[in-house]
RNA sequence: GGUGUGGUAGUUCAGCUUGGUUAGAAUACCUGCCUGUCACGCAGGGGGUCGCGGGUUCGAGUCCCGUCCAUACCGCCA
């Protein structure tokens, strides 16, 4: 037996008991006389004691623990002298009996604490070392719980959790895939999935009418903080359900994941909005609603004048920040070069105060009167003491700055608890979105997106205005879900297809398992798929996905803990058939 | 592909604006002392290819050019 109890369940209540613990070396504070050591393990940290009168072998090994030694120790539980209220076990200590070095360690290129002194890089590379910190471990924790409850909650409705191949089809449309070459069919390729979407509409037309599955999904494209090229969703598919249905049940699974694993309780149905107003109200088809400050139109009250700024620009957009009437010159400039980075790219920000006392500044008093002013802060809704900021230019580009303007304003008065969750449903994307290099349609969320039902006329004669049966999960200006009612028609999917630009036969090369399918009887079907990484992350109150994945890639795709990906052997490349050329010319 | 930021002891950083003695601090590590520590304390010690390459200069960690790596964002991510 290695232990009798874990390092950090041992309390005043199991005074006197003798206890074996096994785990790491935390730290060693030898006073001379007595040693006191520090030793860890998943579940907490107790304090060993070696005390003067322990044996001069004991002491000697004690005196000589380095960090992270792997020690097992047998002793007595006893209250301590001095007790450390910061501790969980901070009332007891174990006297030191027995101690035995199961394994020494070097010593660990950083300290291996709640808080780290080592950089991320470093931690990445010794992965396996900072998992052993609290954090990283709080945080693999609250992903097992979530996953467990998200299977608890789906299994209690009937969805069956049912597995997809990994080995399948490169298609063009989204993202580049992650490929694989076939020894047994050489010159031939699978792809990695970005996502199981076609297979889980198979599913359906097998009858298996509420299917999940928490998968890895592949995208071979640039990464973010929260974007990894391996990466898990939460994958779910039923079968006679509208776009409501759909909604209500993963509602449900949502409140019932809050409830669970953060003791969050969500009352209200969630707001949906559509996204027409989500681009209006927000400038973002992802809002944050924990705070107001909504994006106002002024373009019409704005233009009259003879400032040419704003008689020139197709849109003019305004917020009001409460309370910011007395930002100084200063905070007004920072603004203003925070709009016009070039990410952002405004050509400029201008500012109107509504001072208590009715007074109105600007930095456009030459072209408008107060009165002029005050009738836009009056459509905007803004009282004395704030502060309005005005962008103008094309439409676009006025709601995206006026979004992240509004987004920094939010995180700036503190308007944007973590502790806070303001879930919403984003509804009636577009179905179709135009793109100006290639001269075609794109599925704004894929090709088996079904337009809303009652513009299936529309989608004939005007196919860029209609409207999908898509939505998304939207907390605190994250997308963590989204996903459709289908095209179960294979007549419609069709027409799909040409919109798009497919030729009869590429459609067919592509998708033609799917389309046969079709024709066997496709139940009407709708979907979702959830970021779980993403939601993790939003649980955890943290930006940065790769906190809850135990092992992830850094900005590059690169593990840099086993160093990959990595070039292959000649032998391995010559079984496939491959030759590496080009690459000089590439790099 | 683009923009910004960074790269100096094991680690985290200062030094760079204004080039000039032996490149510092904290922490970690090693040695000694210490009976109530828990960020233990005290004394001492070892530890540097200033990312890499080139240039300017009498002289480069510091200035210039290139390059690599890391990171955040834009493009991209149906």
């Amino acid at each position: 037996m290695y232990r009798s109890n874990t390092c950090g369940e041992l309390r005043i209540e199991n005074l006197n008991q003798r206890v074996t613990l096994a785990g790491w070396v935390q730290k060693v504070r030898n006073l001379g006389a007595m040693t006191f050591i520090d030793i860890r393990d998943r579940y907490g940290i107790t304090q060993l004691v070696v005390e003067e009168n322990s044996s001069e072998e004991i002491k000697s090994i004690a005196t000589h623990l380095g960090r992270e030694f792997v020690i097992q120790v047998t002793g007595d539980v006893i209250e301590r002298a001095s007790k450390n209220p910061k501790m969980e076990t901070g009332d007891i200590e174990v006297v030191v009996k027995e101690l035995i070095v199961l394994n020494a360690s070097i010593t660990p290129p950083f300290t291996i604490e709640e808080n780290s002194d080592g950089g991320d890089e470093l931690r990445m590379k010794y992965r396996y070392l900072d998992l052993r910190r609290a954090p990283l471990k709080k945080a693999m924790i609250l992903r097992h719980k979530m996953a467990q409850s998200i299977r608890t909650f789906l299994d209690k409705e009937g969805f069956l959790e049912i597995e997809t191949p990994y080995l399948i089809k490169s298609t063009p449309e989204g993202a580049r895939d992650f490929v694989v070459p076939s020894r047994m069919n050489l010159g031939e390729f699978y792809a990695l999935p970005q996502s199981p979407q076609t297979f889980k509409q198979l599913l359906m037309v097998s009858g298996y009418d509420k299917y999940f599955q928490i998968v890895r999904c592949f995208r071979d494209e640039d990464l973010r903080a929260d974007r990894q090229p391996e990466f898990t969703q939460i994958d779910c598919e039923m079968s006679f359900v509208d776009r409501d249905d759909v909604i209500s049940t993963f509602e449900g699974m949502a409140k019932f994941l809050f409830k669970e694993t953060l003791d969050v309780k969500l009352e209200n149905t969630f707001p949906r909005i559509t996204w027409d107003d989500a681009m209006a109200r927000y400038g973002s088809d992802k809002p944050d609603i924990r705070f107001g400050m909504e994006l106002n139109d002024i373009t019409s009250e704005a233009k009259s004048a003879d400032f040419v700024v704003f008689n020139s620009a197709e849109h003019i957009g305004a917020i009001v920040a409460e309370g910011c009437a007395s930002y100084t010159r200063k905070q007004i400039d920072e603004l203003t070069a925070f709009v016009k980075r070039p990410q952002i790219g405004a050509t400029g920000l201008v500012w109107v105060k509504f001072e208590e006392n009715g007074n109105i500044k600007s930095s456009i008093d030459k072209f408008f009167t107060s009165d002029q002013l005050k009738a836009w802060g009056d459509k905007c809704g803004a009282k004395g003491g704030d502060l309005m900021l005005i962008t103008s230019g094309t439409r676009k580009k006025v709601l995206s700055a006026l979004c992240e303007l509004r987004l920094e304003m939010g995180s700036k008065l503190g308007l944007r608890d973590k502790t806070v969750f303001a879930p919403l449903w984003v509804v009636d994307f577009p179905l179709l979105e135009w793109d100006e290099d290639s001269q075609r349609f794109f599925a704004m969320h894929h090709p088996f997106t079904s337009p809303k039902q009652d513009q299936l006329d529309l989608f004939s004669t005007d196919p860029g205005a209609v409207k999908a049966d898509a939505y998304d999960f939207v907390v605190n200006g994250v997308e963590v879900g989204g996903g459709s009612i289908r095209i179960h028609n294979s007549d419609l999917q069709n027409k799909m297809f040409k919109v798009l630009g497919f030729t009869d036969e590429e459609a067919k090369k592509q998708f033609g398992f799917l389309m046969d399918a079709f024709q066997y009887g496709a139940p009407p079907h709708g979907g979702i798929a959830f970021g779980f990484d993403r939601f993790c992350s939003l649980f955890g109150g943290s930006d940065s996905i790769r906190d809850y994945i135990a092992f992830p890639k850094n900005n590059s795709g690169r593990d840099v803990m086993i160093d990959s990906p990595s070039t292959i052997a000649d032998a391995q490349l010559n079984e496939l058939c491959l030759e590496v050329t080009k690459i000089n010319d590439k790099k």
